[in-house]
DNA sequence: ACCTATTTATAATA
DNA sequence: TTATTATAAATAGGT
């Protein structure tokens, strides 16, 4: 219908197919809007403009055409995303029943909610409460323990080490002695001279940290018999 | 576009307008193929006649235009079962991780994954274990002492029957006892005669279930002393 | 469904 | 985009 027939295919001058676009889209909103006032229809209708544009026309709306077209046609678009969104409402109300049992539930061996428990159900949930206290205290205990053991494994090597240390400040006292007494002979033969003290390094021994025997359910060890056993420290945890 | 020109209002007459629909339904979906093919464009069309038959038309599919309409707008129709479903998406997520928190929760309460915690954490675990108990111990006690008050409720009342019952026993005995010291004078005084027994129906009182009174924590009436007191049963319970 | 007078839409053009 | 206009297409009313 116009100056010239034409044949239904892609036009291929893109100015001319926009132009055509432009009209007969407006050609046939008009055409949508008549049709659903003359015969009482609901009318939806989308176009994509090949440039991407949208342009839209709905004697109601197009939600209410989709939906009506969801409704009529349980296959196609319609089920698809309603089923996911049905699977996702029961997923969540069965977490929240689950949810709620285990609340019940805890709240029950939390002693907070009681009502409504037999005499029986009551002994059960204490003797439940009674293993889940046998349990934490085992833990508990067990960790005491083990820091314990670590704790006097430690306390042992320090105090190899400061044996170690005090056999050797031993040594240096002797040498120390000795060199004092060599002096001493010396200074005795050329004049008159004082009595000489402990030597310094011998005394900052003395006064260093005196190691520590922590002791755990074992007897004492005496294999350092020969040796000027420093000060011990016995500290029994388990009597 | 036709023999006279026509007003754009519903159309009365029914027969005209379900013909007019015909006609108009056809052309319409005529241009809608023209305007798609010549202009490469992406149509969608969905009419619903008003007897609710549905007629569509889609250059592509029905289904591709509406998702391609809901990713064109997040508002309208596109956004709202989207937006619903991921709602309920992250709300089964939430409950999930609640129940999983809960469960983490319980296990630990009940002392069945106690890894990772430490002994002040342990500690902590066990003294609310401890106040659990004691509210389950005192529920428990609560109802086994209301059981026991009620039933000492009941025997009490049981005794208060049977020592009416006992009472009228006596008296009937005594009846019995003067209806026999009656005979015998009579028997006495026209015959010789033996000593008469015990009336049947007094032996059966005194075999008779005997009320038993149960006590708990209550000192025992006394108000009954000068009928003759029924044997009694005391039961201490809570001594 | 068909017919067709007439209205309407629009292709070509500016 | 808009306007003009010749012409094709659609369709109202009648059969």
């Amino acid at each position: 219908m116009g100056r010239g027939k034409i044949v239904i295919r892609r036009i291929d001058n893109s100015t001319s197919r926009q132009v055509t676009f432009s009209k007969r889209r407006n050609g046939i909103f008009k055409k949508a809007r008549e049709l659903a006032i003359l015969c009482d229809a609901e009318v939806g209708l989308v176009i994509f403009s090949s440039t991407g544009r949208l342009y839209e026309y709905a004697s109601t709306s197009i939600k209410s055409v989709f939906d009506r077209y969801g409704r009529a046609k349980e296959e196609e678009l319609g089920a698809n995303p309603n089923t996911e969104l049905k699977f996702w409402q029961r997923e969540a109300a069965s977490l929240r029943q689950q949810l709620q049992n285990l609340q019940e539930n805890h709240r029950q061996f939390t002693g907070q909610d009681l009502s409504g428990l037999g005499v029986k159900e009551l002994q059960n949930l204490e003797n439940r409460l009674e293993t889940s206290q046998r349990s934490i205290r085992a833990k508990k205990d067990q960790l005491l323990v083990d820091e314990i053991h670590d704790l006097d494994r430690k306390g042992r090597l320090i105090q190899q080490d400061n044996m170690e240390l005090y056999r050797k400040a031993n040594l240096i006292h002797q040498e120390n002695t000795e060199l004092y007494k060599k002096l001493y002979e010396k200074e005795a033969a050329s004049e008159v001279n004082r009595d000489s003290t402990a030597p310094y390094s011998f005394a900052v021994v003395e006064k260093a940290n005196i190691p520590i025997h922590l002791e755990l359910n074992t007897p004492p060890q005496e294999n350092d018999v020969e040796q000027p056993a420093p000060p011990k420290l016995g500290l029994k945890l388990n009597p």
